[in-house]
DNA sequence: TGACATTTTAAGTAGCTACATATTACCGTT
DNA sequence: AACGGTAATATGTAGCTACTTAAAATGTCA
């Protein structure tokens, strides 16, 4: 039984990160550089590489060319959010998954939509409402916008039986993607659909898409009071 | 001049993006293994493989051993959040920051700050409440807790010149941390402070670290009217 | 002293080899 | 057909070399 003495690079990375951890260097301070630390830890210049990339990724630290490596001067608190197709966090919650097409209707972007594609000249659009159900209880709903130009074939899907929402995260792959929070009041319409009180505070997650600078949709999704959206790890 | 021929990974990896773009590739789809790919592109399978680990991490391929590599069949929208130093995040949007401590009180943690810790037994903590403004105007309410056991020298900090907010992040790094989106409306004393309406929706980021398992800090924060958060790109 | 050119430095990238490891695939036995 | 062990295989990790590149540091000259 061999003992392996390599050292994987995520041990190098914890190493470094409990350095800094540890208050042995504070915002702003300078690391050694990599082939230094390379040496005191007896593995390679690559190894420590690819644990600083790591580091650097995270926010933790800032790499410079020449100007070596040094513990980010602002912290800043960097999350990941995982934002899944509705059908499957109702699935996962647990819940039976349903569906409703409110409306659907061909029509020209308004001044609010084309700003969030920042663009200026008109665009048709296809225009839907969905409501996401969760065990026949409303869950989330839906106000989208989807580029007739960039996405054709949207005319030839059924979204009474299949969400736009599904449909377009399967098969329209984005290269960009805009993500902006919000809380807003629920007005007469929203209360009805998701049967919440006027008034109720509810979260906005405003999500827009594109592929290769061509918009793609943008859609605003409006959950049922209550909902919190999660880190991932 | 010569004209470099060598491919960068990034540029390895936007040629494997765009194939799963173009609709070569659909979620559940086997990619070659990187080995042929890097041949079809005349490049080391290294080159390869870093690409195919960055479009792992931004959850557009699973990789598995001996399995290869697949586009993600469930594919999720990932998002990278920054949330700054909130004097950074003022100073950045071009306002003067002023910051006024509320109150300041040693108690013993209530039964939702246990949980927010995932913690049963009862721990002493320093409980704060600021105002953040900018232009001197209310601009974010904090409502937070510091666990006494863990970081004992908050003690000493003056809380009324420095808020706990930058000191925790300058001097306390944390190994972990959660956070949680949702909206809330706006209470009589919320709006006194803020200088919102009684019902206001307000978005509310509440955010909660620990340092290797201890708990450090859990914070509410509540923004005025109207605020958005967005991803950083 | 200040402006500008040159050198030096430390990280970034790429390619190669070698080996580790997790699964899948296969095959033989019962 | 079910089971179990073995081989095959694709990705993961580590180390090395060589070269590139951005930027800091230094030197030169007006």
């Amino acid at each position: 039984m061999k003992i392996t003495n390599r050292l994987s690079w995520k041990y190098v990375r914890d190493e470094i990160h409990h350095e800094i951890l540890s208050g042995r260097y504070g915002p702003g301070d300078r690391l050694p550089r990599d082939a230094d630390i390379a040496d005191q830890l007896n593995c390679a210049r690559s190894t420590v590489q690819r644990a600083m990339q790591d580091l650097s990724d995270i926010g933790l630290v800032e790499r410079r060319r020449k100007g070596g490596t040094r513990v980010h001067p602002e912290p800043v608190t960097r999350a990941t959010l995982d934002i899944p197709i509705t059908r499957h966090e109702v699935e996962k919650k647990g819940g039976r998954y349903g569906y409703q097409l409110i409306m659907q209707e061909e029509m020209s972007a308004t001044r609010t939509v084309l700003a969030a594609f920042e663009l200026t000249s008109p665009v048709s659009m296809l225009r839907i409402e969905a409501l996401h159900l969760s065990d026949n209880r409303p869950y989330m709903l839906e106000d989208r916008w989807v580029c007739l130009d960039t996405v054709p074939e949207i005319r030839d899907v059924d979204l009474k039986i299949q969400s736009a929402n599904e449909w377009l995260v399967l098969n329209r792959p984005y290269s960009r993607c805009d993500l902006r929070f919000y809380a807003i009041s629920a007005d007469q319409k929203m209360s009805e659909m998701l049967g919440a009180k006027i008034g109720d505070a509810l979260l906005l997650i405003e999500r827009s898409t594109w592929i290769d600078g061509a918009p793609i949709t943008t859609v605003k999704t409006i959950t049922t009071p209550g909902y919190q959206l999660l880190t991932s790890s």
